[in-house]
DNA sequence: TTGTAGGCGTTATCAC
DNA sequence: GTGATAACGCCTACAA
């Protein structure tokens, strides 16, 4: 199948053993070469059509040029955006990227399919439990690796992640300017950075406004998803408690409040306000349009290409970059789910 | 870097030749070798850890397990979708699935990027235009292929869709049947498969019904995009036509519709009705909630890779399976953009 | 049934 | 500056 042209027949075009071919073609050894006949060399090349055989180099140099990226879920619209960065960046460099979807970059399986099985030089790991490992092969070797959106207390990479705690302190400081005093929070599961940092910032942020964090005004979820965000707030309204605003740990689970909100008829935000956290694609045109923090998932998909590609060079050049962790500024994008509380 | 376990290494560990663990390992040649000697290989290869290089494996069987995808945007909820469907069913046979994202597969540029930088087994092409030719290296060879979503005029190759025609007819009969009689069509672009039969069959539903299509009730855009259908509904709009309804080639387009008829002071559907096409994530959310043809993406991506299998299959037993050209039922939601027409 | 050896297309290390 | 040669890890005739 699909038989390519190969430097032997380059060579042979240009009338040069193919050794020097290779020499010829790769920027860097050209320089050694006789500029006569690289220029021949890279005529022939031309002419023929030729392109390295990927897994010929890529088995002599061991490197693929290949990098694989661990997301938990493409469905959620903001992963195809931080795909949409990395790959940009990456393939800016004549890299590509890998996309694996799955739960945990920490299991084994997950590890062994994008690390070994495609050889990949590098991972971008978008789906790290707050516990994960590094993704090992047997030996227990690793590849560059880069944390993005989510963090970990056990892997020591570099990340690039969202300030977290300060998009939080935008949607409190927001919604006390608003009025309200008391405020729910549904968070993220606590398995999961996010979740964590949110719900701990949450806290923070309120007690600094003087407000109180009664525990039945906080539910944890398992997961950053609509079903999930539908069941805290279930719980939350069957607790009894008293509250006018819910911070939703991220948009999807704001949404779910706003199915569950609607099914008692209780209105959004005439009766309670709800914010979101990612600015997901298409969450200005839900009802009401949410109020949210707005997250640079290009850009920090971006980024995390970036320090990638210097992971990357510095390995080659032995040089010991440190691990840097970025995060990268929110912003409020104040929309119609937000209102002051009701006078009651 | 990341050197793995090798094959000769688990042949000294099970004490045979390191050929005769090559034929032990792989399950088409294991009847071949001692069922003894096998047994040991095998728990040799398991106690290491060992998982065959898929570089050397891919150079000598030229076969590298991976199957190129190439869809115009992740950003387009509609794509993920597809995604994970040919995704699911690849993965099920140990293929992986490598996404490219641009406009066209046609296009030298994404040809030989997926093509041949990756040496992919096969090409699951999303992103056909309707005179698009197949992606070749330059010995004008190609890779097995198979369209999903678009189809094309030009290339031979099975393809697996969505009954368009059917689709627009469930719209056209929908708003015909609330009483609609001057209905517009916001059509996709011309040169994408989907763009002209949804237009053709908005002309045909519509005369079977009895009712006219005068041009200034078809305008056609670039784009499946928001901004597009924007565009074009400010063309209609000036364009001093009379109508009811707008069916839109697209749920994209249809919103970019929403926008201009509220600018402009037209409610949804009181004053006007708009449909969509593909019922992405998230429309039913949008306000109004969009009545639209919902389309089984995942499974068309599901079948599209099932398709790719046995392709591989066929072409490898020789056997002459011709191209079958699949188009899955979709199915119409009604929602709360569609209504009577206002009497006047 | 098992061992031998050649080659897939590169790159890199030798001599010359 | 260039040519010969080995090696990357695996598969597979062919020979034993």
């Amino acid at each position: 199948m699909l038989s390519s042209v190969t430097l032997r027949e380059v060579a042979d075009e240009a009338g040069v053993h193919y050794s020097t071919a290779s020499r010829a073609l790769n920027p860097a050894t050209r320089s050694i070469v006789n500029a006569k006949t690289a220029k021949k060399v890279l005529a022939a090349a031309e002419r023929l059509g030729y392109r390295p055989h990927p897994l010929a180099r890529g088995l002599r140099t061991n490197r693929t040029l290949t990098i694989g990226m661990a997301v938990p879920d493409l469905l959620n619209p903001v992963f195809p955006q931080l795909y949409a960065g990395a790959e940009a960046s990456l393939r800016d460099q004549g890299y590509w990227l890998l996309v694996g979807a799955g739960d945990d970059c920490g299991t084994p399986k997950s590890a062994s399919r994008i690390l070994i099985d495609q050889h990949v030089d590098g991972l971008i790991v978008a789906n790290a439990h707050i516990h994960s490992t590094l993704p090992q092969n047997p030996t227990n070797q690793t590849a560059p690796t880069v944390l993005v959106n989510r963090t970990t207390d056990t892997i020591d990479a570099p990340s690039v992640a969202c300030d977290d705690h300060a998009g939080i302190g935008l949607v409190v400081r927001h919604l006390v300017e608003l009025g309200h005093t008391d405020i729910a929070h549904i968070a993220g599961p606590q398995f999961i950075s996010n979740g964590v940092i949110r719900r701990q910032a949450f806290v923070a942020w309120m007690h600094s406004s003087g407000l109180e964090t009664p525990p039945e005004l906080i539910v944890e979820t398992d997961g950053f998803h609509i079903d999930e965000g539908r069941r805290a707030c279930e719980r939350l309204l069957d607790s009894g408690a008293r509250f006018t605003a819910i911070v939703g740990a991220n948009d999807l689970m704001a949404l779910g409040c706003y199915d569950v909100l609607a099914e008692r008829g209780i209105r959004v935000p005439h009766d309670v306000s709800v914010t979101g956290f990612d600015d997901m694609a298409y969450i200005d045109r839900v009802h009401p349009a949410m109020t949210t923090v707005s997250v640079p998932f290009y850009e920090m998909g971006a980024l995390a290409g970036e320090v990638m590609l210097t992971l990357l060079t510095s390995e080659d050049s032995g040089a010991g970059t440190l691990p840097t962790s970025t995060r990268l500024r929110p912003h409020l994008e104040v929309r119609d789910s937000t209102a002051p509380p009701a006078v009651s």
